[in-house]
DNA sequence: AACATACCTGATTGAAACTGTCAACTATTT
DNA sequence: AAATAGTTGACAGTTTCAATCAGGTATGTT
């Protein structure tokens, strides 16, 4: 029962990203060394999140990525599901609930319900609440200062 | 984010064993019968849940596998732990939410909420529950019968 | 005592998934 | 044109999972 690590670093990365690509775009180089993830992988996370809509890619020198939506829009599972498949803890159900198993599948309520647990607690949460705790994390001065 | 099939078929397993075990032990033979699943396979997940303490064996012909408690008291998480390392989502967190990673996680409580979320889930079902709602959905003449 | 049943254990194998890298390419700015 | 940076697909090493196999031990029956 394990998420990927291709989930973790997505959602580390995307707090990265928000956290310093305030005004301009934030190269996966960046990335890359903030956050000691490879650029190749990042690479290969970054072409999904784009690809699901939460990122846009600007090319070229000072080039980047950028947010494709205020961070209080972006929800967590969104994220997690762009880069993997499925939220869904087993493979005989899909993303709705419904069951290829028929009717023999007495366990088949458990896995829905969990499967709902799962999905609306990460839903719950927005980029915008982990870069909020984030900032409280590594830059206590930062908060001061704001007064 | 998948459960493994050991996890799945234990739960199911479990079931059956409640299900067709109301006096008498139930052999591995008749659960991979019934439930289609190798009996070497079923002979592992065993070994597991016996150390867990979930369930008895009795050796000998007649012998079999009985509930080592009312089915009532046998939480759903004890099943899967009983056969999987872990409920927890990802590998830097043990059981109790300690994480190895240090301060720099700021993705911690995210998964630590998760964790608690999955973990609060399938401790508030019981073997009982899932073989009440098995029972109404096999065999529903049998449910009339009972008036 | 011999036999059958059924649990018990560890080793092993084959397949799949995951993690991460590489190389080559295209677009854009300076 | 040169540098930056995203884009893409292929690939390999490792690990985990699923399942099987072979052989063992305990216990009841005849």
């Amino acid at each position: 029962m394990r998420l990927s690590t291709k989930a973790q670093y997505a959602v580390r990365a995307m707090v990265s990203l928000h956290l310093h690509g305030r005004d301009a775009p934030v190269s996966l180089k960046d990335i890359s060394t903030r956050e000691d993830i490879s650029q190749a992988y990042l690479e290969q996370l970054f072409v999904r999140l784009r690809r699901g809509g939460l990122v846009d890619s600007v090319r070229g020198p000072g080039g980047g990525y950028v947010l494709a939506r205020p961070a209080s829009r972006i929800r967590v599972d969104e994220i997690i599901e762009s880069v993997e498949e499925s939220l869904v803890p087993v493979s005989c159900m899909d993303e709705d609930g419904r069951c290829s198993c028929g009717s023999q599948c007495v366990t088949h309520s458990v896995w829905q319900g969990l499967a709902e647990k799962i999905r609306g607690f990460l839903a719950s949460m927005t980029l915008e609440d982990l870069t909020r705790e984030a900032r409280r994390k590594h830059e206590p001065a930062e908060t001061a200062d704001i007064r």
